[in-house]
DNA sequence: ATATGCACCTGTGTGC
DNA sequence: TGCACACAGGTGCATA
């Protein structure tokens, strides 16, 4: 589910948890991709939440003892908003019981999301991650600069979070649709003016999928229940054997390195 | 450096 | 209706 837009979604959508208080937290299962950390509930009850921030695919909660909640959704997660008192329902793993009437909720069915408490510094996998892509950092130059010497993959490139943070299967094949690329162009073969194209491709596909509350396939939702639209301005994503938007050609679906990509081969060189 | 295969899980859709 | 299978937004490992 969750890439980049989808995370600020559910961020932006949690900004009502600010300057609340975390009055209990309920573990129910504590066995996601990693073990939710033990000292969860000591480090947590008690203080208060000052920033809901985002650092790629990740959430970090801010807490007023200047420890951080990280969390990340994996493929199926969501961190909701629910009224107090609502039942506890199928896949609810972690529960914070909130000052004012609320509880957030760490749901996620297929279990490879990450919940732990610590020092933002503590954490190894902020450590080596990317510069977030709707950051000025991202530019032309850097990317230039990641292309060469690779022999590999441009889209494989793009979805690694050690080069650029946030960039998952779905937009990776979006951006590249727009810019014109191919998705198994090798990275060092890439002109100039196609690494130019990706840049502002990545910028005007993130921002209109934030603009649109993230793309729901199946079942993601923001922070308040609400599902994203931007499934429907797909342009190749699961589109395989469907005409291209633009051209009418067919989208055409390969693997690479497991995982799938789309693309029209009219429009992308 | 990079690709592949697999592992971790549950849910859903498809074909028989 | 039931069953087997493929596949799904992610990441990390061991192996080539």
């Amino acid at each position: 589910m969750p890439e980049l837009p989808e995370v600020e979604t559910v961020r932006r959508s949690l900004l009502p948890i600010l300057g609340r208080r975390i009055v209990a937290v309920d573990i129910r299962e504590p066995r996601l991709r990693r073990r939710v950390s033990r000292d969860l509930a000591s480090r947590t009850v008690g203080q208060q939440i000052v920033a809901v921030d985002r650092c790629g695919k990740y959430l970090l909660l801010g807490l007023s003892s200047a420890d951080v909640v990280l969390a990340h959704l994996g493929m199926s997660g969501t961190l909701i908003l629910r009224p107090a008192g609502a039942p506890l329902e199928p896949h609810d793993h972690v529960r914070f019981l909130l000052s004012r009437g609320r509880v957030l909720v760490f749901n996620d069915p297929r279990r490879f999301g990450l919940l732990r408490v610590g020092r933002t510094e503590s954490f190894a996998e902020l450590r080596c991650i990317g510069p977030d892509p709707l950051s000025q950092d991202f530019s032309a130059e850097l990317l230039l600069r990641l292309t060469r010497q690779r022999r590999r993959s441009v889209k494989n490139l793009l979805m690694d979070q050690r080069l650029v943070a946030g960039i998952g299967n779905i937009y990776a094949n979006e951006i590249l649709f727009e810019a014109g690329v191919r998705p198994g162009r090798r990275a060092q073969r890439l002109r100039r003016f196609e690494i130019e194209a990706i840049v502002r491709a990545t910028r005007r596909v993130l921002v209109a999928a934030i603009a649109a509350g993230g793309s729901s396939i199946s079942d993601y939702r923001d922070g308040s229940g609400r599902p994203g639209y931007f499934q429907l301005a797909l342009s190749v994503y699961d589109r395989a054997g469907l005409p291209c938007r633009r051209c009418g050609t067919e989208v055409r679906r390969v693997t690479q390195t497991g995982r799938s990509s789309f693309y029209c081969p009219h429009c992308q060189r």
